[in-house]
RNA sequence: GGAGAGGUGGCAGAGUGGUAAUGCAGCAGCCUGCUAAGCUGUGCACGGGUAACCGUGUCCUGGGUUCGAAUCCCAGUCUCUCCGCCA
């Protein structure tokens, strides 16, 4: 959530950066904000000198009876009638100016870093950065989809029998190069000083808002309305959220947390042709990267992220691409997002793997995460990014290593493995 | 699922309708020479003010009663204990 007191200060850099976003009717909404905030300060201090005079007079009324004055205890209370009316109405505006204000900003999505170049779609994100692609498939290569049917390693139909499309089922070596990439990534996070965390796979309602995901992606989580909770779309929202309401010293900064979790997406209304196979899926598997941060690092943080998640792409030895978002193609919370993409030579597609982005204070001010130094206070920034997310990294190592007879392993995985071969 | 107990500042812990005691810790200032002690001030949020400072709210949350609620009433929530069920 944009901070009240910036957009109050800097209404034009808002309202350019929420264009650049692409929000509609931007200066009309950061316009009413600023008023309707003007107008909630203005009653407050109102009720402030209303509820003044009324505590006044109640203090009297206890001497006075004390004292054993009764008249004049009863008289001073015939004088705090219509104080408490006033007040009670002046509460009640006060509260409707919250809840406007509230309204208002909760709709807003974080305006784009400077670093973040301009553009509407993903053609205008901005490639940063390409390895050579110099895979040759040999003759009659199969996409993934063909492969895992033909090594009998995932099944899609047996998981549309036990659950519904979207949930596969990994067997044999397809189960153990699962968990092979899964104790991969924790071990290359942990010896880059992350905490490993085993958090909930469900979290409540001031969770998901916390870290933005409510209300912006209200459909796009499963709901259990018995409970009201939530099945995470991504380990950020629990890792992020043990954070919720900490003033954290600053001298324990960063704090750097990794975590291992399925993830759950309902993907309403994003189904299309080329999802196929393990492209998209409605439960998946994810280690993450947390990082909460001094404001003054937050973007050197962004960049040693980043070159984590890169690292383990050249460790798979996958050829990859690393684009800088453009503010259109922008994730609502980020300031900043780098996203990595394998290249599929059977598919002759890139495919995101990860997304390392930068929220600054956007999700610590729903979070309430401060740090304390000294005496200074103010919000931390947070960062987060996928290290790596499984399927698609599954589905380029079985397209880019498939040979006439199997797929190699990529060697960092061997050991975790215990085979170098898929036949 | 049933029954009971409880939730007060960073921590400990009093407080049954009239200014949230007290202790410990941390921080700041003052004072003092002997391995440290003493004194004073220090929670958070919001509002007003250049500032010093002032006001309001805050005793799990939300309502209610009252001139006035940590305290009384209602609802919710979380923790603990016992019983039941159970991987």
């Amino acid at each position: 959530m944009l901070q009240l007191s910036y957009i109050n200060q800097h209404p034009e850099e808002v309202i350019k950066g929420l264009e650049r976003k692409l929000v509609p009717n931007a200066a009309e909404i950061v316009n009413s904000i600023i008023e309707v905030d003007a107008k909630r300060r203005a009653t407050q201090t109102q009720l402030d000198e209303t509820l003044a005079e009324s505590n006044s007079i109640s203090k009297q009324i206890g001497m006075l009876m004390k004292q054993g004055k009764k008249e004049e205890a009863e008289a001073a209370k015939q004088a705090t009638g219509n104080l408490k009316d006033k007040s009670q109405e002046l509460k009640e505006e006060l509260r409707l100016a919250e809840e406007k204000a509230k309204e208002l900003l909760v709709q807003l999505p974080n305006i784009p870093s400077e670093k973040v170049p301009d553009g509407k779609t993903p053609e205008d994100n901005a490639i940063v950065f390409s390895t050579e692609n110099n895979i040759t498939l040999p003759e009659g290569s199969l996409p993934h989809w063909e492969l895992i049917k033909k090594y009998d390693i995932i099944d899609f139909d047996l998981g549309s029998k036990i659950t519904g499309a979207g949930f596969p089922v990994y067997k044999g070596k397809g189960a153990r190069l699962q968990r092979a990439l899964i104790n991969f990534f924790l071990d290359q996070a942990i010896e880059a000083g992350y905490g490993e965390i085993q958090p909930p796979i469900m979290i409540n309602e001031d969770s998901a808002f916390a870290t933005g995901q409510l209300p912006d992606k209200e459909g796009q989580m499963y709901h259990d309305p018995n409970e009201n909770l939530y099945l995470i779309p991504t380990a950020e929202v629990p890792l992020t959220n043990i954070y919720r309401n900490e003033m954290v010293d600053a001298n324990k900064l960063p704090i750097k947390i990794t975590g291992y979790t399925p993830c759950f997406r309902r993907e309403a209304g994003s189904w299309g042709a080329h999802v196929r196979g393990l492209n998209r899926l409605h439960q998946f598997d994810k280690v993450e990267l947390v990082q909460i941060v001094k404001p003054e690092n937050s973007y050197d943080i962004l960049e040693e992220m980043t070159a984590h998640v890169e690292g383990l792409l050249k460790k798979l030895e996958l050829p990859y691409r690393k684009l800088n978002l453009c503010g259109g193609d922008l994730g609502f919370t980020a300031a900043m997002t780098y996203d990595l993409e394998t290249y599929s030579a059977a598919q002759d597609r890139w495919l995101e793997v990860s997304s390392v982005s930068n929220f600054e204070t956007y999700q610590a001010n729903r979070l309430k995460l401060r740090y304390k130094d000294g005496k200074q206070k103010g919000l931390c920034h947070t960062l987060n990014g996928s290290a790596l997310a499984l399927p698609r990294i599954l589905a380029t190592i079985l397209e880019n290593n498939q040979t006439e007879d199997g797929i190699n392993i990529p060697k960092v995985l061997q050991s975790y493995c215990g085979f170098d071969k898929i036949s």
